[in-house]
RNA sequence: UCCCCGGUAGCUCAGUCGGUAGAGCAGCUGACUGUUAAUCAGCGGGUCGCUGGUUCAAGUCCGGCCCGGGGAGCCA
């Protein structure tokens, strides 16, 4: 008896073949039953019909519950009446673990509870679908970075310098060296390794220990950096604008069937085509102003600006040279007009807002001391990275992309809790 | 940290004017040879978040605390 997983029985119909699985759920009519099975890679119905299955296998349903495991042979054939469109009818039922009260069952439950069985919940066919986007997701990207020769560079959870704010880290004491903090970002460490390898990326865990309740912020999320040596703030927006467009058309081709069973609607994706909008910080505040914001000159976008100007066009926009006292301390100051910086954010449409946030960074030795001041941040854990201006120092630029902010875009979700499987919130460290 | 909402059966919720606890689903028992969150009949199931107070009497009114959800700020 051939073994194989649900994703390939399109391949056996007509043979006999073994699954190995969980039951999903079952009916039954009498005289004909029917299991609901999964196996990892998808689901099939499965039949016991007296006459057909051996007398004890058939009995043997009566003991089944929600999420058993079991293991089952039989036939494959094509059958319209089952909902996928394959069925087997079973010839061997085998009982490897009776599951009892298992407890998300087919009906509506709350998110807390959901959060609370996260571990199980992940069984539930929508996270297994928006788990299967994220892994595309990833995979796309990774494979972006490799096609074009740029090296991964991993880069430590464990930091003694500050990376955006002291005000959102996680701190831990570190043997007899003080203290230590969980990364906000890679950043800092690119920047070093790009003067080494030229184009790098990192992709790990950040952690802001920022006391955020809303649906778009995690305390500890992942995020894709990359740092290039030599590239300015245009070609910075080009490289966003050519990876995403990548990842976009890979998700579409590799996990529209995932998309679809999410209900998300495709049509928004497709028009994630090259050129997105550009528009500067400057040319922003008036926009929204004239759409009713409150926004003033100086102000960082809030979330419902970012929203009212997403919703002026189909594509994702960038919105770029933002007032320098909104943003960190490591963006170039714009030689054009030193209250402002060269950077970009990139929004996402749709209302989903920000996923990407980038600039050049400053590569001047006076100008980086003195902002670095400006912002109240001692100078000597800085030290190795002040040496980069030192030794060298070439323009360069880099972003970051925020994984969980992009799986909840593609896939349509209200909520970045559903984007990673055990989401660390501000009132959840549990399951 | 601030603002809003909630906590009653395993789950989702109802509970009127303060008078001592209800439904659906799940579970269990049975019927049914094609079910699609199957259907039908029956059965079991409660520290009403915790705590203090008002009252003859509190799930219900008041105070404090705990927990969860939504939003703001901040960010990816």
């Amino acid at each position: 008896m051939t073994e194989c997983y649900i994703e390939d029985i399109g391949k056996h119909v007509g043979e006999q073949v073994t699954l190995k699985g969980w039951v999903y759920n079952t009916r039954s009519s009498g005289k004909v039953r029917f299991i609901i099975f999964r196996d990892g890679t998808g689901m099939i119905q499965a039949v016991l019909a007296k006459g057909e299955t051996p007398e004890e296998d058939f009995a043997k349903f009566d003991q089944l519950t929600q999420e058993s495991s079991i293991i089952i042979s039989g036939p494959i054939k094509e059958e319209p009446r089952a909902e996928g469109e394959y069925e087997m009818m079973v010839k061997k039922l085998e009982i490897i673990q009776v599951s009892t009260d298992y407890p998300i069952t087919p009906k509506e439950h709350s998110t807390g509870f959901l959060m609370a069985n996260r571990h199980l919940w992940l069984r539930s066919t929508r996270q297994y679908h928006i788990l299967r986007v994220r892994n595309e997701i990833i995979q796309a990207i990774r494979q972006y970075f490799y096609e074009r020769g740029y090296v991964l560079i991993d880069t430590p959870i464990l930091t003694g310098s500050i990376g955006e704010g002291a005000s959102t880290l996680f701190e831990t004491q570190y043997f007899d060296l003080g203290k230590a903090y969980l990364a906000q970002t890679g950043q800092l460490y690119l920047e070093a390794a790009c003067m080494s390898h030229g184009k790098v990326y990192c992709f790990g865990p950040t952690f802001r220990a920022e006391k955020s309740k809303t649906r778009r912020h995690l305390t500890e999320f992942w995020m894709i950096e990359a740092e290039v040596a030599y590239m300015d703030l245009v070609g910075d927006m080009d490289l966003q604008e050519d990876m995403l467009c990548y990842v976009v058309e890979w998700v579409l081709d590799k996990a529209s069937e995932h998309l679809v069973a999410l209900e998300r609607d495709l049509m928004p994706l497709l028009s994630v085509k090259k050129p997105f909008h550009r528009i500067s910080y400057d040319e922003a505040v008036p926009k929204l102003q004239g759409a009713g914001s409150q926004i003033q000159w100086g102000d960082d976008l809030g979330g419902e600006d970012e929203t009212i100007l997403t919703k002026m066009y189909d594509r994702p926009i960038f919105v770029y040279n933002y007032p320098r006292d909104a943003k960190a301390f490591y963006m170039k100051r714009n030689p054009e007009n030193p209250r402002t910086v060269l950077c970009a954010d990139l929004l996402a449409p749709e209302g989903y807002g920000e996923i990407i946030g980038g600039s050049q960074r400053e590569d001047n030795y006076d100008y980086l001391v003195e902002a670095i001041q400006r912002y109240n941040l001692p100078l000597e854990p800085f030290g190795w990275y002040l040496d980069l201006r030192k030794y060298g120092s070439v323009p360069h630029s880099g972003f970051g992309l925020g994984v969980e902010r992009t799986v909840a875009w593609l896939c349509g979700l209200p909520h970045l809790r559903e984007t990673i499987p055990f989401a660390r919130t501000l009132y959840r460290l549990y399951p």
